[in-house]
RNA sequence: GCCGAUUUAGCUUAGCUGGUGGAGCGUGGGACUGUUAAUCCCAAGGUCGUGGGUUCGAGCCCCACAAUCGGCGCCA
């Protein structure tokens, strides 16, 4: 039953004058009462299949000419190299078994008219029809893209003898902001969804020393952006013994390594997406700027953009920064007061933390926040104190310190954001095959 | 949380100054032996998001609500 021939193949001309035997689903059909054209599509790719009447048979025919869109075949043919074929091959079809018909009172939704006028984005339709939408070409590549995102970010870590390493789900207490926190019923108390792998990650620093997960995190963020999804995936890495600069150095790694991989694995794709190969190999080739944030003010300032010196850099003022990079860019040394307690504050100057964020360029924003962590002791409770934060919730954490805490950092990064900003998508849903976000938890 | 916009057939849409809602795709029927989103002919399919109001008369004007979309804040 299982199959072992892929139009892929048929297609590259590994079967050319074979008789074979494909499977796979109607993209699209069309024809005289004499001769059918069905385009058959399987996860490879496409291939036209030519149904002549008097060599099928009139059961057959008729049979094939009244399958509809998406409905599942099993046709037996000989591959025939012939011009008039998108892809240069065709299937001439001796026999044909529909496998599982589509109901002409209920024919497949997702139309012509429907991807139109999506161009690309998505339209409340698509999305209410998510799951019939993820055939479509457009969405099997992004899925591939996106299968080539997550095999780079193994192979850059695991290459380097990193450990691969789970976080609960359910947490306790937050990392980001208490408000952003999904909150879950948790036998008549009360839990929240993981925001990040990080805190659980520092707990087993001491033993790994190299670790890194990919892993879904949740806010409860309202955000109505193409950046944000309220579970999103999250590539997260700690190291021991590590400074800013050299946690620096594998974020700006892994995001080359995957640039390269999709340009080795996935260049069809990419073209097909209308992304030039050369920026892409851009990506993967060049080295990351890195500048301090008092520098990034000085430039919006130079520009006349209305910022303040202590302010967190929000999108609006990242996107006028980026406008000018041709790749992703570095910004380092936030002043103290934007950040959480957990970075740690610069032993130079006291007015910053030893902290980075990656902005992408082409508009897509942050796709990397990362630095030293705070790691003794005296610290922590200082900069608890500092922002007023309970420690009761970070007991656990403030423990790891006490018993032999050493230098160490991390860094998280959004993998659909970096698939949407690789593959060029308008918006992150694009990427992901159920996205969810604050008003869609369907299909 | 804030600002703006949209809602007409299964899908995508047109709809003039307020005067009996048109089309393309899809579906069904018919014609056609090489089509590339095939083409040609025909048909079915609409209480115009919901509820109220103004008017002799509302898809169109007013109000409320809902859903959706875009942007901001926050972040990956």
């Amino acid at each position: 039953m299982a199959k072992d021939i892929w139009i892929g193949d048929v297609q590259n001309g590994d079967y050319d004058g074979q008789e074979v035997e494909l499977k796979g689903w109607i993209k699209r059909t069309r024809g005289s009462n004499k001769i059918r054209f069905v385009v058959l599509r399987d996860s490879t790719g496409t291939i036209q299949c030519v149904a002549k009447r008097d060599v099928v048979g009139d059961d057959a025919f008729e049979a094939v000419a009244s399958a509809l869109i998406e409905s599942s075949l099993i046709v037996r043919g000989t591959v025939n190299v012939d011009e008039r074929s998108e892809g240069g091959h065709e299937l001439v079809v001796s026999g044909v078994e529909i496998v599982g018909p589509v109901d002409p009172e209920r024919p497949f939704p997702i139309t012509e008219s429907a991807m139109k006028a999506a161009d690309g984005g998505e339209t409340e339709f698509l999305l209410d029809n998510r799951h019939l939408y993820l055939r479509t070409s457009r969405m099997t590549t992004m899925l591939k893209m996106r299968s080539s995102v997550f095999g780079a970010i193994h192979s850059y870590f695991r290459d380097l003898d990193f450990v691969e390493y789970q976080a609960p789900n359910f947490v306790a207490g937050a990392v980001e902001g208490g408000s952003t926190l999904f909150e879950v019923p948790y036998f008549g108390r009360k839990a929240y969804l993981t925001q990040s792998w990080q805190l659980y990650a520092e707990a087993a620093m001491p033993a790994l020393e190299r670790l890194y997960t990919i892993a879904p995190s949740f806010r409860a963020e309202k955000s109505r952006t193409r950046r944000h999804l309220t579970e999103f995936w999250h590539a997260e890495m700690e190291i021991a013994w590590a400074t800013n600069d050299e946690v620096m150095n594998h974020g700006e790694g892994v995001v080359r390594h995957i640039a390269s991989t999709l340009l080795d694995e996935r260049s069809e794709e990419l073209q097909s997406l209308g992304r030039d190969l050369e920026l892409i190999g851009r990506y993967a080739d060049s080295p990351f700027p890195r500048m301090r944030y008092d520098e990034a003010i000085e430039i919006l300032q130079a520009k006349g953009v209305d910022v303040e010196w202590g302010q967190d850099l929000d999108y609006s003022k990242e996107k006028i920064l980026t406008q000018d990079f041709d790749v992703p860019h570095f910004l380092t040394h936030y002043p103290k007061i934007a950040k959480p307690f957990y970075h740690r504050v610069d032993p130079e100057d006291d007015k910053y933390v030893l902290c980075h964020d990656l902005l992408a360029p082409e508009g897509y924003g942050e796709i990397i926040g990362g630095g030293e962590r705070t790691w003794s002791e005296q610290e922590i409770l200082a900069r608890l104190e500092e922002e007023g934060t309970p420690k009761e919730a970070y007991q656990f954490y403030i423990d790891t310190r006490s018993y032999g805490g050493v230098p160490h950092g991390g860094f998280g990064l959004g993998v659909d954001r970096v698939c949407s900003w690789l593959s060029g998508a308008d918006h992150i849903r694009e990427v992901i095959p159920f996205p969810r976000d604050s008003r869609r938890v369907t299909p």
